[in-house]
DNA sequence: TAGATTGTTAATCGATTAACAATC
DNA sequence: TAGATTGTTAATCGATTAACAATC
């Protein structure tokens, strides 16, 4: 099976809509429901649970816990995930305190920069410096890492991660990078969203200019 | 016409190539190496083109620089791209302290808390009471603002927004807006953003295990 | 049983690519 | 002219939705 980016957004949606059911005190849903929570049809609620093997009842839709199991173990959520930042500016650092991903499981365990003065074991992760990154991912199997460091500095510290072993990356950096088939790089361009907006914006405005 | 997200992102990266291309000596340039340079095909490309009514020469490719100007153009970027940051926690300050827009024509003019100890008109943007967002956006016309609030307070806040006339807002808060027909909000989700890439990882390493 | 919802197949829709005539 | 590249139409591909038999 392929299992394609737009898939498992939803997964990941799913199981946000699922955690606040479950807390209403929920114990089924129908593809219906979970359908409308997104902005989908039922249809494709019921085609992607089945492309990850979950199976409902024929008429008593789903259960919530075990569909939260399920999602769980797809999302990897029974293993431990332990990511690192590397490049502690302004934006890294602001991702190593950011403490959102906690309640999902998602843990920063550590910084990396070159700037030997912001060196600390203080605060919510330690930073360390950038000399000590390879080991540090070899000997705690890191497999995921931020990158938010120059974009002068980003395809060469990417293909450090990379030689290290990460399978995934987080990029900031405003530089599209490309990985090898061993390690998957997402790219965000702040940059490039705000363009984003801008343009729709122009585009909405010249419609309405043609609709009057 | 209809113009998809994916037709926007791709200007946005024809833009960058060019520009590269224009500060190499590039003049003109074929639809098949901006095909390559993005990694689709040189039909798409054209077909881009065609659909903002930008043409070439039938036998000598298209124009860099004319190029650039009507991508420039199309994106906007003959207005002033003025934005707003509001919710100058880590990531808020982060954001107004990261200069990399302004290359591109894009500056943060001020940034918005309602915590009042970080009112300040230092820096490279000042900070106001969030009390003056309203009078602040109706009176300098801001068309975008950048939401970098908690959880808690993003929905009412970007209602507070969409009130004050605001067309496009890039929210960071980890909750999924959804605004009305007038205002467009493109969400940025990191914890989804790393738990899309510890899924991939997760289904790379199945299949791997199959093809062994 | 009657009614409702799943699981799955067929239909639709949209985006991308291939192909090729037009033409510089 | 011959060769190369555009502009555009047709073909392909993939994702989503509609439909419906199976069945609880």
């Amino acid at each position: 099976m392929t299992v394609t980016h737009d898939m498992i957004r939803r997964l990941s949606r799913y199981k946000t809509v699922l955690k606040r059911l479950k807390s209403l005190g929920f114990v089924k849903v129908f593809s219906d429901n979970l359908g409308d929570a997104l902005g989908i049809s039922a249809s494709l609620v019921r085609k992607d649970f089945a492309s990850f093997g979950i199976t409902g009842n024929k008429r008593g839709g789903y259960q919530v816990e075990a569909l939260l199991v399920k999602l769980y173990e797809i999302l990897g959520k029974n293993c431990s995930q332990q990511i690192i930042v590397v490049g502690c500016g302004k934006i890294g650092t602001a991702l190593i305190d950011y403490n959102n991903f906690k309640q999902d499981g998602i843990k920063v365990v550590a910084g990396f920069d070159v700037a030997s003065d912001i060196i600390t074991t203080e605060g919510p992760a330690p930073i360390y410096d950038i000399s000590e990154l390879e080991e540090f991912i070899r000997r705690e199997q890191i497999q995921i890492a931020i990158l938010a460091v120059p974009e002068s500095a980003a395809a060469h510290t990417a293909d450090t991660l990379i030689h290290a072993g990460i399978k995934g990356i987080l990029n900031f950096a405003p530089i599209q990078l490309k990985g090898p088939s061993n390690c998957i790089i997402r790219n965000i361009n702040i940059r490039m969203e705000i363009e984003h907006l801008f343009c729709l914006i122009h585009f909405q405005e010249k419609d309405e200019a043609i609709n009057e």
